[in-house]
DNA sequence: ATCAATGTTCGGTAATGCCGAACGGTCGTC
DNA sequence: GACGACCGTTCGGCATTACCGAACATTGAT
């Protein structure tokens, strides 16, 4: 029988032993617990705290379980019900504005869309499902990079989709601080010629961000002849993610 | 600038890829995804398997989060809540039982109180908080065990405390069933003699066990004449835990 | 001023993690 | 039924990395 990696061993034991009792220990005791060196033990919280699974306290010195790890499990446990939940409002969001609608979460630094409902008319249409998508030139993929769902970080390479994609790292945090604040997100012809979305972040236990919902449609359609998105979509899609996050026992904090 | 654990950061990328998208992949995109050899996914993949932070579909042989990881994250939400919400339950519980309030969590294989209200008299009593007890000769610790709280398992070493103390693993795995089945735990003269306590779980998110809260007293108060619990006390600290558990937002599945 | 404990850094050593190669199993195609 | 492609798994050699003891700077208590 082939070994296991000690380092990750100690690694997940470090997290056990944070995750209990008064969830904060100073480095010394968690030496101390483990039974291994000091040096030793903060190499290991030096990883953890550098993948953010682990956090220091600035005053005391002391150390706890980090947001990475939180989001981790309440990403993945929230995730599956999002699907679940998905159906119950995306049929009538669809119906409701007249446009396709898409749900998407993080996925290996892009946007998996894990739910699609046609557009309700009889244009030919093809399901988009398991569809990677960019995180900058999608609506979709702005929100979730603006609310760090999975604990994902801004996209580094930027690539150009249309002659309307975001390019620099400025314009992107500039355009994802626009998004926070508002709470939705648009894509004018970003990502598709033609094409404009509206989404909105989807919240699960904690209230952090597991997905996005959103529609998307001929820009004539989405948009007034400002480019801006009317207003009455803005709130159809927002009022249906709140919808879907109430669903999934979401609680601001 | 010293450097960081190689192996502890290949895993957590490896956790984080697992926990968006479908939350189940195959060996195989996993090592594409993160540029590594397979026989390389594979040894961090068994450990984390190994630890509980990743389980295998037995069927198509995909990797998916895995129990204790999930229990991490909910239980160090939830133990911080839980702390807060005690007060609002615990000190009726000792008014209505009339008897001493405790609420613990699990911490390094054993139980941390976190909470203790006096029983409601005027006899001298001490705080117990940040007390550490046992987990196999308490209500409070046979509770946590039974429902895996912070995916603690049942201990090995089982030192007698009393004459009734439980000794063996056999006997304590029966006693862990039990506790299971009824939803609560006693300890009759287990830990100190003259002394009962009983306990129940306080659920989280999801369901999850996170603490357990218990009333303690002599056994002459707390039990009938055949050494069992008066139902009536088994009762309100029932009622109690879920109460706290319904504030926690436990939504059983 | 002294002491004890803290977290942090550093460098030598050997133990460990890594990876290429190979294996057995499963599934789809011909 | 044979074959090829891909899967997850195992193994052993090698070189790099993780580990740990020693030392350091800082902080708080006496």
């Amino acid at each position: 029988m082939p070994g296991t990696v000690q380092s990750i061993e100690r690694a997940a034991a470090v997290l056990r032993l944070l995750s209990g009792g008064s969830g904060r220990l100073p480095l010394g005791e968690i030496a101390r617990s483990l039974d291994l060196a000091k040096g030793t033990t903060h190499g290991i919280l030096r990883t953890l705290q550098h993948v953010g699974f682990v956090e220091q306290d600035r005053v005391s010195g002391h150390y706890r379980l980090g947001p990475a790890l939180l989001h981790l499990g309440a990403n993945y446990l929230d995730v599956n019900e999002l699907r679940s939940r998905s159906i119950n409002w995306a049929d009538p969001l669809a119906a409701r504005s007249g446009e396709a609608v898409r749900i998407g979460t993080v996925l290996a630094g892009q946007v998996q869309v894990v739910h699609h409902v046609f557009r309700p008319d009889d244009t030919f249409q093809t399901l988009d499902v398991g569809t990677m998508l960019p995180l900058h030139a999608t609506a979709l993929g702005k929100v979730l990079v603006a609310y760090r769902a999975a604990a994902v970080a801004p996209p580094r390479e930027l690539d150009r989709f249309t002659r309307r994609t975001i390019l620099t790292p400025r314009a992107l945090a500039a355009e994802l601080h626009r998004v926070h604040e508002s709470g939705w997100a648009a894509d004018i012809e970003e990502m598709t010629p033609g094409i404009a979305a509206v989404a909105a972040p989807i919240r699960g236990y904690g209230g952090l961000v597991v997905g996005a919902l959103g529609i998307s449609g001929l820009v004539e359609r989405i948009c007034d002849s400002h480019y801006h998105p009317h207003q009455h979509l803005v709130a159809y899609v927002r009022d249906a993610a709140r919808a879907i996050s109430q669903d999934l026992g979401a609680a601001r904090r």
